[in-house]
DNA sequence: AACACGGGGTA
DNA sequence: TACCCAGTGTT
């Protein structure tokens, strides 16, 4: 009979758990208030803050009536400030609307204001042993890796997926050690980088080590809000009638590409500056706006044509070709819009 | 579903 | 730099 991975988990957890002031106590609103501070912010750094916060305010009634200057100096450094006057708003609900006790049901919790779906579940399982997942990122990259799951965790549906995943395995007298093992475990074994899968005590159950996907887990899909960026984009003819064009770097987007040579325009700066600054002695033909959107951002390129005696080099490596060997280089979808449009511009 | 919200640690 | 961190509220 092979040992379930929840007892060996739960088991390694006892053994090496660390001793964090959090972890003394069993008070609920001692927990609540840990479990907020550590929402997006790291161990170490909330250690100092609990310890003061729990003596300047050791109970509920204490935290109602505090002066919000007060409470917001107790909180100066953590960050996220909203999460300060949430929790003060959450305990006024509970001290007046539940007479101080920390109410007992998820559905109840999650009507307080600044407590969500993970909070909820670290209160009720760790505080009253209720067998409620509480699901963060540690264990959302846990159990990714564990059952390899591929689903985007950037996604509210994948957390909701996981919890549904784990309520079957949660032991009904130990849910508050079970979750707090499996963030332990994703906090100093299953890393995001780097896991320590030789010193997991649940290797052997997991399909993401068997199968040798561990450090493609979990799938995360970037934010990426794409953001303009804008170029002046310099098409130079010389007097022997060739062009200049340079080649991309071969790392980065459009690795190894050729362009033409382009100078992003900054914030605050003008495409008039721009004109006067690179093409001063230069006569200006005239000019053309190109349009791109990549996956993460968008390019506005704003084009100018211009003539040139020399061949002086412009920029990079760069060289200068006819107008028919444009054909025999690789340019970027924008760039092609750029030559394809020189048929108009230049006879 | 997408975004704002702070600051610090790490690869 | 980029990503991550015991997420939640708002739109």
């Amino acid at each position: 009979m092979t040992e379930s991975w929840t007892m060996v988990l739960v088991n390694w957890y006892k053994e090496n758990k660390r001793i964090l002031p959090w972890r003394k106590t069993r008070n609920p609103y001692f927990i609540w208030i840990s479990e907020v501070m550590l929402q997006q912010t790291q161990v170490d750094t909330v250690i100092p803050y609990y310890e003061r916060f729990i003596t300047r305010f050791p109970t509920m009634y204490d935290l109602a009536r505090a002066d919000e200057d007060v409470l917001l100096k107790e909180w100066e450094g953590l960050g996220y400030y909203s999460r300060a006057r949430n929790l003060q708003a959450g305990v006024r609900e509970v001290t007046e609307r539940y007479g101080g006790i920390v109410p007992r049901t998820k559905r109840e919790l999650l009507n307080v204001k600044g407590i969500g779906p993970y909070t909820a579940g670290a209160i009720l399982s760790i505080a009253y042993n209720e067998p409620e997942p509480a699901v963060d990122g540690n264990v959302m990259r846990v159990i990714s890796r564990l059952f390899r799951i591929e689903e985007d965790i950037a996604k509210a549906k994948t957390r909701r997926l996981i919890e549904d995943r784990l309520r079957p395995y949660m032991p009904a007298d130990q849910a508050g050690e079970f979750n707090q093992a499996l963030m332990e475990l994703g906090a100093l074994i299953c890393k995001p980088k780097n896991p320590l899968c030789h010193e997991c005590p649940i290797a052997s159950f997991c399909r993401a080590y068997k199968e040798d996907v561990q450090t493609k887990l979990p799938i995360k899909l970037k934010k990426q809000k794409t953001k303009l960026v804008r170029y002046a984009v310099l098409v130079l003819q010389s007097g022997e009638d060739r062009f200049y064009i340079q080649k991309r770097p071969s790392e980065g987007l459009l690795a190894g590409l050729w362009e033409f040579p382009m100078f992003e325009i900054k914030e605050g700066a003008d495409e008039v500056n721009f004109k006067a600054r690179f093409l001063k002695s230069k006569p200006v033909r005239t000019s053309m706006k190109v349009k791109h959107i990549f996956s993460h951002l968008k390019w506005e390129l704003t084009v100018f044509y211009g003539y040139c005696g020399s061949e002086e080099t412009i920029s990079r490596a760069g060289k200068w070709v006819t107008r028919t060997a444009l054909s025999d280089y690789a340019f970027p979808v924008p760039h092609q819009k750029i030559i394809h449009h020189l048929d108009r511009v230049i006879p």
